[in-house]
DNA sequence: CGTTAAAGTGCATTATATGGCATTATTTAG
DNA sequence: CTAAATAATGCCATATAATGCACTTTAACG
């Protein structure tokens, strides 16, 4: 998944659960700038601040083998 | 994933295909030092660090579900 | 043992993520 | 259209990630 992908499956999640970006901050105890920059795509957040958001959201990050044989 | 096992993935991964730290640093342009730090667990990378290291193993970060009914 | 390669660590500097606050823009209801 | 809620941005201070360099540690090998 690509930064944009990532991000966009973050926000629709936090769409689809109904939380606004306030309560996924308060939360997920992210600075609300530090999200908002995020969802917005203009930041490279850590690794941490990732998995805080994630974790709220029900989600986990994981590292999978990219697919040589990208048949298209 | 939590973060020991992100680490022990790329680590794994990265010994797997018998590529040193120090050319995985040059492979994928994050900093010797900065790989290191990561590695050894003393560091939390910035998703971009983290997705250059993985690119270059063949690797991606994706974001999944949690299975809530843990069924242990 | 000494040698060598790879990995780990301390220190200092620079770049940048974090996060608060105020302001503006956008979206949603009424 | 108006008002309220939600999201985006600029400014800015602080914390910390990224990085280079030198040095130490560890592991493999003769």
């Amino acid at each position: 998944m690509h930064f944009n992908e990532l991000i966009k499956t973050i926000k629709e999640r936090r769409e689809a659960l109904q939380v606004t970006q306030e309560r996924l901050a308060e939360l997920s105890n992210v600075g609300l700038r530090t999200l908002k920059q995020f969802e917005s795509g203009k930041g490279n957040p850590t690794l941490l601040t990732l998995q805080k958001i994630s974790d709220v959201l029900g989600m986990e990050i994981c590292l999978k083998i990219k697919n040589i044989t990208t048949n298209k």
